[in-house]
DNA sequence: CACCGTCAAGTCGCA
DNA sequence: TGCGACTTGACGGTG
């Protein structure tokens, strides 16, 4: 079973994906973004060599208007170095990419104009798992559609216009239960009669299941058959509800109880499951440790290096206590671990809590006394609370990277919660 | 410097 | 009929 994530990573310095604006769009600024872009997805790509994750979804972001008339150039060719340099990278850790186009790309609708951008977007979103010389088991996931009044007019106009794509991109293309309008058997039968591979994302399906009473085993495994020896092993969505909000809205962090209870029940190793959840590399590291049969302290050592400072900030005594635990090396619990990392975030935070994480934090930079000054200048402010603690975090994180504290950098400290 | 509204994409549910 | 929700960074304007 291989385990990943989507897009953005949290601890990965310059892994984000800038975009523009209609109006003040030109071929400069494109390519300066472009460049920007493609370094973020190698720093990541790089991150995930490092982790041992072998599975990862690369963002439509990657070209800005990648299936505009607005971005006429040919990114591919221009770029084509750095392509093949990350197409290297991912050859040779055997990771398998995939993308995944938006909410605004509609296969079936009745509005030609939209099918017709749609395309273009499929075709865009092909183009870069070819530029990075991906085989046809790197995926492009797509949701069926609108209903439009009539579901199975939608039905057939999705397969109709699946027909008319090119073949480059119907090699790619997968199609995935949606939370309102497409359950698993809608996207089934769309299968059946299309050839497409299904995907089974849970919480969709929770929240839209079919009228037929089966267990999520059940339904993976009538998904499993439709993917052919050249689609790859097959791959699942997993995501959890955050109890907050909106329903199918991801949660903060995944519960590896919930996973592992889910997980038991699936019973299946071939599978590569990507998790859809806020904490994005987080949540991807802490499932290959929970499922990890040869665990190592180090591991969790690793885990724990990253949590610290966050867990500090929120529980002081939390903090001590995984400390202790870590250091009994016979007993490794890393469902404990985590579960006692995560109940950390739901203690009420306290400025005093927060100001001793920001001293440790502090203690990594070698500085002069001008600088120490300034320290212990904002330090007053915030005591008095005339400088928030989001200010202090920002002014540290500054800190870390003019001098590429990377232990800190790579912490969640700056980013998580 | 921080914060807020707007923009851009397509669909659907609700006044 | 038209607006809000969904998503997220850019950007312009305000405090």
């Amino acid at each position: 079973m291989n385990v990943g994530f989507a897009c953005l990573s949290i601890g990965v310095y310059h892994n984000d994906y800038k975009t523009i604006r209609k109006d003040n769009l030109s071929d400069d600024k494109l390519i300066e973004i472009i460049q920007y872009n493609l370094e973020s997805l190698e720093n990541i790509i790089d991150y995930n060599i490092k982790n041992n994750i072998k599975l990862f979804r690369i963002s439509s972001d990657l070209i800005p208007f990648g299936s505009s008339p607005l971005n006429s150039l040919k990114w591919w060719e221009i770029f084509k170095d750095k392509f093949d340099l990350i197409a290297e990278k991912i050859k040779k850790y055997n990771i398998r990419v995939s993308m995944h186009p938006g909410q605004y790309t509609v296969l079936n609708s009745p509005d030609e104009g939209v099918v017709d951008r749609s395309i273009k977007d499929l075709v865009y979103h092909a183009k870069v798992l070819e530029a990075l010389k991906t085989g046809t088991s790197s995926k492009i996931i797509l949701h069926i559609g609108g209903v439009y009044g009539d579901k199975l007019t939608a039905k057939k106009r999705f397969i109709i216009n699946y027909l008319q794509l090119p073949e480059n991109v119907k090699k790619r293309l997968v199609i995935e239960n949606d939370e309102r309008s497409y359950h698993i058997l809608d996207v089934l039968e769309i299968s059946e009669v299309a050839n497409i591979p299904v995907i089974f994302d849970n919480l969709h399906h929770k929240i839209n299941p079919p009228n037929l009473n089966k267990t999520d085993q059940e339904w993976i495994n009538f998904c499993k058959n439709t993917f052919k020896k050249t689609d790859g092993i097959q791959k699942i969505h997993y995501s959890e509800q955050d109890s907050l909000k909106q329903p199918g809205a991801h949660s903060k962090t995944i519960n590896p109880e919930s996973f592992l209870e889910w997980f038991n029940l699936i019973d299946r190793e071939d599978i590569d499951i990507m998790l859809e959840v806020k904490d994005k590399n987080v949540s991807a590291i802490k499932i290959k440790n929970c499922t990890n049969k040869n665990l190592k302290n180090q591991d969790l050592e690793n885990a724990w290096a990253k949590y610290k400072y966050n867990v500090l900030e929120y529980s002081p005594k939390t903090y001590f206590l995984i400390r202790e635990m870590l250091k009994d090396k016979m007993n490794l619990d890393p469902v404990l671990f985590y579960r006692i990392i995560d109940n950390s975030f739901t203690h009420p935070l306290s400025i005093n809590n927060q100001i001793n994480a920001i001293d440790h934090v502090w203690g990594y930079f070698k500085t002069n006394s001008k600088e120490k000054e300034i320290y212990l200048k904002k330090l007053e402010k915030l005591k008095q609370g005339t400088l928030t603690v989001k200010s202090m975090k920002k002014y540290l994180y500054g800190l870390a990277i003019s001098t590429k504290m990377n232990y800190l950098l790579e912490s969640y400290y700056f980013e998580l919660i």
